[in-house]
DNA sequence: TATGAATGAGTGTTCATTCAT
DNA sequence: TATGAATGAACACTCATTCAT
């Protein structure tokens, strides 16, 4: 009924994966944590695989969710739109962001289990990111580069902050967990949208850079 | 004598650990790979965690000394020197995409064993490059954004092809290890560099931009 | 009321010990076969056991109760009853061939839930071949051989085509679930009856040999 | 250099295989019977099938070996290769008492592992006894039965007492470890041979019934 | 009568590592 | 410098069974 035991596998799972990888975490470790049997395990999620496939299948509806909401819920410019679902999908990975570190990582194993789960929702991703540069290079408000390289550059700058986190709190003292950071990380891919992005030549927009 | 051993298992183990994963290889997959016996392992490395360290240390070794020969080897500009260190970083990375993607990935898992290798190299990293940063703002070449969400920005762009290759290859159709990919991107890291750090207000590069 | 989950159970069980072995079946195997819940089988059999014993009862008293009436049913001789019980108990093991190669195989087990459960019976079997070859002895009809070799010799030829099924079909192409199977080996039989167990010096009975 | 690891190993299996079977023993028993490390299977033996693979290997070559020394060593007469293959079988299948016992009853299991470690002894052994009986037939000797149904009869009398060795000690206090007991049942078989198999109206071979 | 949740012991297998040679 | 034998702990997973409903 209250599902309080699978529940508690999951979250268990979402945080052992994040700070020790998938192959670095057995079942019992989750188990252990999830204060339950390493039976319901396999009785909930066929096997730990299974579990992954949850754990990615959770996140990518709901982050796909939040792209098509931001993109097609409005009819503003392309610019502006760019600039909102930026700002969606940052406050959607940092308010899960043990969930969106293990997604991250996982897609950089060249594991044909982790293909096969995800790339649907990657070529999704892809559809809708496209037919935004398009619209924006389109009406002109975008530089007219490579759709494919401004993706690249897009998505490492949302990842960055999410993969390499050890490195922002140790290194740079950077928290992504803090409630500001969403604002402040935005202004920055804010400044990159209207530093590489846009097409200064006929500004629409003023600055946003703090 | 010849350290032919020693070498085979070095690169089975890149290999291995860029495809599987650390915690997703195993020494007995290393060693077949490599063609050797399993306890060789032991004696080169002392153990599973000691070929890690080595591939750590060989990487960051010479990724720093590439950094610091291209800022300091000549007497340049601070944006010329950026887009010089970016291109070597580029070109280093793309000579080594297995140990690269190793290194990458494996710094974003929570471990301890990583953290007590790696931080030191990251210590050192961080000084080149907001010292780099720090010039060019006080010869108001850059914009005087925060340094940190600079080099938060400048790392993911450079770490982003290899930690996501097969997004890249599979999704955009992008290959990291074909022979002008190192050009191409080079040039879009210009791109954001003209765009976001440097100060346009007074331009003394023209664009590059393709 | 229905014994409809009840019945669903037995005759998965009987098909999945025949081809995979008691210990190599699971009840979770047998309830998805009987496409019920795992539970009722505990309800039914209250363990794996019960569902074993069930099925030995099943067959043994079925199995005794045609020797019985075989052999007590008519007035005729020793030998025209022993043609008529091997008929008889090849018909049956036909009739049921899975359940005859469950019983064969697991009685070879040396376990002590199997001897508890079927000693009995075997004893009741024994008790009824040896008086039968006894009879034969004390008319003349049959040789005077050790009673004890006779029924293992007997014995082993009823079951033979029962244990090795797999030989018969793949390497003899001769199928014991194919109607006129029964004929076709009772003939076999009656060909050792004659050749063996009768005493030929002054034969009562025709050859029945193909 | 001594295999004795490796031979403990396959000397404890040969035992828990006969006395529980092949799925209801566990290489935690077969380990712990042994004297060695779980781990011991694996490393010699890969896995728990390929231990039985093992088995079953040593004995059909075995096997076939006296099968083929029994029929080609000698011009002898068919009848008189049939008596000697005969109690050579015995002889073996005697001094191996467990692991024919395992051999005989595993091969009755459906299991695709089984047939396809088998199968080809299985094609050669029907092939040798064909032609023997083939040649027995030509000669006259033999009487013109069906080959097919002269080799079940055949093997089901050679294989009986191991299979049914439970029932032989506990029921009909025959023991087959016992050594008369090779002696006596070949006897046995001979009067089956004499009775069934040869071509009584002209008798070349005195009978041998006790 | 029948079910789904949950358990704890057990399964076969793989792990990194050690050691004598 | 390199190997094969051996270990014990850990691995993912399955087992038969119980119990509340």
């Amino acid at each position: 009924m209250t599902k309080k035991t699978k529940n508690a596998i999951i979250e268990a799972a979402i945080v052992l994966f994040n700070s020790k990888g998938f192959t670095g975490t057995s079942i019992r470790d989750i188990a252990q944590k999830a204060n339950v049997n390493v039976s319901n395990i396999s009785y909930y999620f066929q096997n730990k695989r299974g579990l992954l496939e949850y754990c990615f299948t959770t996140y990518f509806e709901e982050y796909l969710q939040i792209i098509e909401e931001s993109l097609y819920g409005t009819k503003e410019s392309a610019p502006m739109r760019l600039r909102k679902v930026t700002e969606n999908i940052l406050l959607f990975q940092c308010q899960n962001i043990s969930l969106t570190r293990v997604v991250l990582r996982e897609i950089s194993i060249d594991s044909q289990m982790v293909r096969e789960i995800i790339s649907t929702y990657l070529v999704k991703e892809r559809y809708y990111f496209s037919k935004l540069f398009e619209e924006g290079i389109r009406s002109k408000e975008f530089h007219s580069f490579s759709i494919n390289y401004m993706i690249i550059q897009y998505k490492s700058l949302l990842a960055m902050p999410f993969l390499n986190n050890y490195y922002l709190s140790e290194v740079l003292q950077v928290f992504t967990n803090e409630s500001y950071f969403v604002k402040k990380y935005t202004k920055e891919i804010n400044a990159w949208i209207d530093g590489v992005i846009l097409d200064q030549s006929k500004p629409q927009l003023p600055m946003v850079i703090q």
